[in-house]
RNA sequence: GGCGACAUAGCCAAGUGGUAAGGCAUGGGUCUGCAAAACCCUGAUUCCCCGGUUCAAAUCCGGGUGUCGCCUCCA
C-alpha cells in the first residue's frame, strides 16, 4: 500500500514498524462546540484507512484524543453559565453522536488531556533538563531556535517562519516562534499541581504526552487536517523528538479542506454547517457517501445540490444491494448454473480492482466506482427476466457487502428482513387485488403502505419493498 | 514575501506516457395496469492557455492565467 506522506511530499510504500501491526493517531476535537462538516472529514476518511488497514490483516490500534482543556472550552463555561468539566463531558457526548452517526468506529482509545497531565508535565521536565524548554513567570515555552529540524513538516525554514510571525511587544518568550507548553494558572480556571506552580497545559504538549504514553516513541501513522501541519504538529514533532531522540511519526497523512463557495469551512470565518444540521437536512450516510466520492486530499466544495448528487448515488448502492438480499432469498435454485460461472469469476476481479484503489493512497472516489459497476450487474441480473440462483446471489451479495464494509457504506437501515407481518399482509392483500385487476384497490394498498414510510417495486421476479 | 495544493462534460469526480472510470442530472427506448426501481442507448474529437520532449501526453518539461490553503486559534 502506499500512502501520500507530507514529511516527505510523495506517495511512499506504507510498511509498517511491526509487521502486521500499525500504530495510528489522530488528533481530535477541542470539545467546546458541535463539530462541522469540515471536521467530518478528517474523521470519516481516517476511519476508512483503519477499516481498510484491518482488512488487509493489519492489527490497528487508532488513538485519538480529546482536548479538553483549553481557552476556548474556558470561554464557553462563562458563555454557559458552568464549569469547564461540564463543557467537555457534554461536547463529547455530542460528538460521540455525530460520530456514530456518520458511521466512525470508536478509537482504539480516546485520551483525554486532563487525564495525562502527569505524563505532560514528565516530557517538559525532560524537555527543559535537555534545554529545549525554559521556565519564566510560571509559563513554560519550547525553546524553537534549538531545534535543529524546527520546520521540517511544514517545508519552511524557522528564519522565514519568525518573519512571518505576529510580533507581541510584551512578550516574555525568547523568540516569537517559541510556544507554550505550561500555562501559569489564572483566577477561576483549572489548573494543576506542577514543579512551575499551579497551572495548565499548553495546546501541543497533549499529544506528545499521548501518543507517547499510548503508542510508543515512535508511531506509524499520525494524521489530522492540513492546518495542523503548522504549528501543531510541527509543535509535536519538536517536543516528541526533542524528548525521545527517536523519529516521532514515519507516515504523515493529512487531509484537504472541505470549502463553501470556494472559501475554507471554519468557525472562525463562521462559514460552515454543524454536521448536526447537515445531517438533518441531508443524513448522516449521505454525508459520508458524499466524503467518500472524492479523494482525502482533494479541495471538497460543500453544497446542497452535491449533497442531494450523493444521496442518489448513495441510493442507488442501497438498490442494489437490497436487490441481492432479495434474490439470495428468492433466487431460482440453491445450486449454481452453469451460465453463472463467468459472474462468480469476476466477483474477485472486482475485489482486486477495489483492494488496488485503495492500495493507493486509499483512493475512496475511485473504489466506490468499481462497487458502482457491481452494483449495474446485481441490477441487471434483478431486471432479467430469468432468476438467477440463490447461489449467485448470495456470493454477489457477500462480494458486495465486503467492499461496502471496507468503506463503512450503508449502515443506516441495515437490518430490513424482520418486516412486519402487517405489511407482508397488506403487499398480500395487493396482489390479490392486481390478480383480479382491481387498481383502484391496489393503489390504495400502496398508498397505505408509502403511508407507512414503505415504497413498493414489482420486479420481474416479485415484489419487493423499501424504506423512504 | 516564503511554503503547498488545485484547474477533466450541465454538476460532482477518478485517471501520471498508449489514446478519457464512476456518480448525479438530461434526452430516447425497454419493462409495468399505472407508478417506482431497474436495464439499454445518449454526452468531453478532448482534459485552463501557450510552447517543448516523444512514434505516442490529460498525464513529462518550460512559461503563463485563474482559484484555494498554511505562515495567527482552526480538521
Amino acid at each position: 500500500m502506499k500512502l501520500f506522506n507530507s514529511m516527505t511530499l510523495r506517495k511512499e510504500a506504507f510498511t509498517p514498524i511491526e509487521p502486521r501491526k500499525v500504530t495510528m493517531y489522530a488528533c481530535g476535537p477541542t470539545v467546546y462546540n458541535f463539530i462541522h462538516v469540515g471536521n467530518a472529514r478528517p474523521l470519516i476518511m481516517f476511519d476508512v484507512l483503519r477499516r481498510y488497514l484491518e482488512y488487509r490483516g493489519y492489527d490497528v490500534t487508532f488513538v485519538q484524543n480529546f482536548t479538553d482543556v483549553d481557552d476556548k472550552i474556558i470561554n464557553q463555561a462563562k458563555a454557559e453559565q458552568t464549569t469547564s468539566e461540564a463543557i467537555a463531558a457534554k461536547y463529547i457526548d455530542e460528538y460521540f453522536t455525530d460520530a456514530k452517526g456518520l458511521g466512525v468506529r470508536e478509537a482504539t482509545i480516546h485520551p483525554k488531556a486532563t487525564e495525562n497531565i502527569d505524563e505532560i508535565i514528565a516530557i517538559i521536565k525532560k524537555l527543559i533538563d535537555k534545554g529545549l524548554a525554559y521556565e519564566t513567570g510560571g509559563d513554560v515555552y519550547y525553546r524553537t531556535e534549538r531545534f535543529e529540524e524546527y520546520g521540517k513538516l511544514s517545508h519552511q525554514p524557522l528564519e522565514e517562519l519568525r518573519a512571518g510571525a505576529r510580533i507581541d511587544v510584551s512578550d516574555i518568550k525568547e523568540s516569537p516562534m517559541d510556544f507554550a507548553l505550561w500555562k501559569a494558572a489564572k483566577p477561576g480556571e483549572p489548573s494543576w499541581e506542577s514543579p512551575w506552580g499551579r497551572g495548565r497545559p499548553g495546546w501541543h504538549i497533549e499529544c506528545s504526552a499521548m501518543s507517547g504514553r499510548f503508542l510508543g516513541k515512535t508511531i506509524d501513522i499520525h494524521c489530522g487536517g492540513q492546518d495542523l501541519i503548522f504549528p501543531h504538529h510541527e509543535n509535536e514533532i519538536a517536543q516528541s523528538e526533542g524528548a525521545n531522540g527517536v523519529e516521532f511519526v514515519r507516515y504523515w497523512l493529512h487531509n484537504g479542506f472541505i470549502s463553501i463557495d470556494n472559501k475554507k469551512m471554519s468557525k472562525s470565518l463562521g462559514n460552515f454547517f454543524t454536521v448536526r444540521e447537515a445531517a438533518e437536512a441531508y443524513g448522516y450516510e449521505n454525508i459520508r457517501m458524499f466524503m467518500l466520492m472524492s479523494h482525502y486530499r482533494s479541495p471538497l466544495n460543500y453544497s446542497g445540490e452535491i449533497l442531494m448528487q450523493a444521496k442518489g448515488a448513495l441510493e442507488r448502492l442501497k438498490t442494489a444491494r437490497a436487490n441481492l438480499q432479495f434474490l439470495s432469498g428468492n433466487g431460482d435454485g440453491d445450486v449454481l448454473k452453469e451460465s453463472e460461472e463467468d459472474f462468480i469469476k469476476r466477483l474477485p476481479v472486482y475485489r482486486e480492482r477495489f483492494i488496488g484503489a485503495m492500495d493507493d493512497d486509499f483512493n475512496t472516489a475511485d473504489a466506490v466506482s468499481v462497487i458502482f459497476e457491481l452494483a449495474r450487474e446485481a441490477n441487471a441480473m434483478t431486471a432479467s427476466e430469468k432468476k438467477p440462483s440463490k447461489a449467485l446471489a448470495s456470493a454477489a451479495l457477500a462480494a458486495f457487502d465486503e467492499l461496502v464494509n471496507v468503506l463503512g457504506l450503508i449502515y443506516g437501515d441495515a437490518d430490513e428482513k424482520g418486516l412486519d407481518e402487517e405489511v407482508e399482509a397488506l403487499i398480500e392483500a395487493r396482489q390479490a387485488a392486481r390478480k383480479e385487476k382491481n387498481w383502484a384497490e391496489a393503489d390504495r394498498i400502496r398508498d397505505t403502505l408509502k403511508g407507512m414510510g414503505i415504497i413498493l417495486e414489482d420486479t420481474p421476479q416479485g415484489v419487493k419493498w423499501k424504506k423512504a
